[in-house]
RNA sequence: CCGGAGGUGGCAGAGUGGCCAAUUGCAGCUGACUGUAAAUCAGCCGGGUUUUCCCUGCGGAGGUUCGAAUCCUCCCCUCCGGA
């Protein structure tokens, strides 16, 4: 059976530094689930290097050709695309799938780790509509109206579409646009079904989810943050300034980088105030992610403040492996 | 001790007689999410299990008033200036 390890959870719970260990130990190889981690330069901000252990500069890792090699495991979907571009679900299904194969082929397990959802569930179970590419020409157009236009806009050009929505999507501009744009390809709805690009019907997949009390997680995020500092966050934003990263592509990709582009413009002025509202802000996406995986069905939940839980993890990927 | 400013829900900070359980921001909580997902969107947020219902409530104790967070008296506390 083709065998593929996910571990899943909100951030700063240690999801990598768990599949660097379990990979060292099943000679596996990491596929990055995060939406930010694809970006080039985008690293400390993304701690794309877990848990704060290893300073940027002490050479127990290196970036390879399409991978990051840390502890001798590598690391794939880092680095994988320009910030300046738009990546999307269906580029990171493709890419992904892509690397997914080839690690098999190798001969070695795959261990998907990451915190993007959305992600997740695309390349494991492919989504709907997948294949209907983004209209930037239509976005544009769409963009400029107010939520009431696109609500009569896809009212009008697909009742279907607009009945199956739901009250919280019905008001939100993005998720409009897209089922106008979806409508637009095709009128009558059709669902097509385009099952992801690796489907995992023959897969034998184990989830591994960490979690961490409230509290706790709330900790982690705040000392991370401020190690994160230390460790040059805000320098690395400065220089993707300097590369051309425009401070309004940093608010789209979010959290330090949208905070840092604030700070950076003089909108936040002292850095006491910038380390509250990160960690504010960063609290906020634990609970959204919290949320999500909620529904993610068949993962064997653990509480990493459980002393054995590594452990446990261990013995229990043993068995699923051998 | 004198002069001045002030004490409002977890914090910040509005409100200066009824429309106030009390604007707003933050923090917190819940949820949606089938191509921007670290994004985007919805809700809750004094207590009573829901409520157009009840209770407690704007430092404390009294008072004025049909009615007070808002006016008066006394007390307690904080801050600034002068001794």
């Amino acid at each position: 059976m083709k065998k593929i390890l996910v571990i899943l959870g909100p951030t700063s719970t240690g999801k990598t530094d768990l599949a660097l260990k379990l990979a060292n130990k099943f000679n596996g190889e990491v596929i990055a689930c995060d939406s930010r981690q694809v970006y080039v330069g985008l690293d400390i901000g993304t701690g794309k290097l877990p848990g704060g252990k290893w300073k940027m500069e002490n050479g127990k890792w290196k970036k390879g050709k399409g991978f990051w090699e840390m502890d001798g495991v590598k690391v794939w979907m880092y680095d994988v695309v320009d910030p300046k571009k738009q990546y999307s679900v269906y580029d990171y299904v493709k890419d992904a799938g892509k690397v997914v194969r080839e690690i098999r082929k190798r001969g070695k397990l795959p261990i998907i780790a990451g915190g993007t959802g959305l992600y997740l569930k695309a390349l494991l179970e492919g989504l709907p509509n997948l294949a209907i590419p983004v209209n930037r020409k239509l976005r544009r157009e769409l963009e400029k109206l107010s939520l009431k236009r696109l609500q009569e806009k896809l009212q009008k050009i697909s009742p279907k579409k607009w009945e199956k929505m739901n009250n919280y999507d019905r008001q939100n501009p993005r998720r409009l646009i897209r089922a106008v744009e979806i409508a637009s390809v095709c009128m009558d709805d059709i669902n097509t079904t385009t099952v992801g690009l690796m489907s995992t019907r023959g897969f034998d997949i184990l989830k591994i989810g960490l979690s961490a009390p409230r509290q706790v997680l709330y900790q982690r995020i705040d000392e991370r943050v401020v190690s994160r500092i230390y460790q040059g966050m805000i320098e690395e934003v400065k220089q993707l300034y300097e590369l051309g990263l425009s401070f309004k592509r940093m608010r789209q990709l979010g959290l330090e980088y949208g905070i840092l582009a604030n700070y950076l413009e003089g909108k936040i002025t002292n850095e006491e105030e910038l380390v509250k509202i990160l960690q504010g802000e960063i609290h906020g996406f634990a609970r959204r992610q919290i949320t999500w995986f909620k529904k993610e069905k068949n993962v064997l939940w653990f509480d990493i403040m459980d002393q054995n839980f590594p452990g446990e993890v261990e013995k229990i990927v043993n068995r699923w492996y051998y």
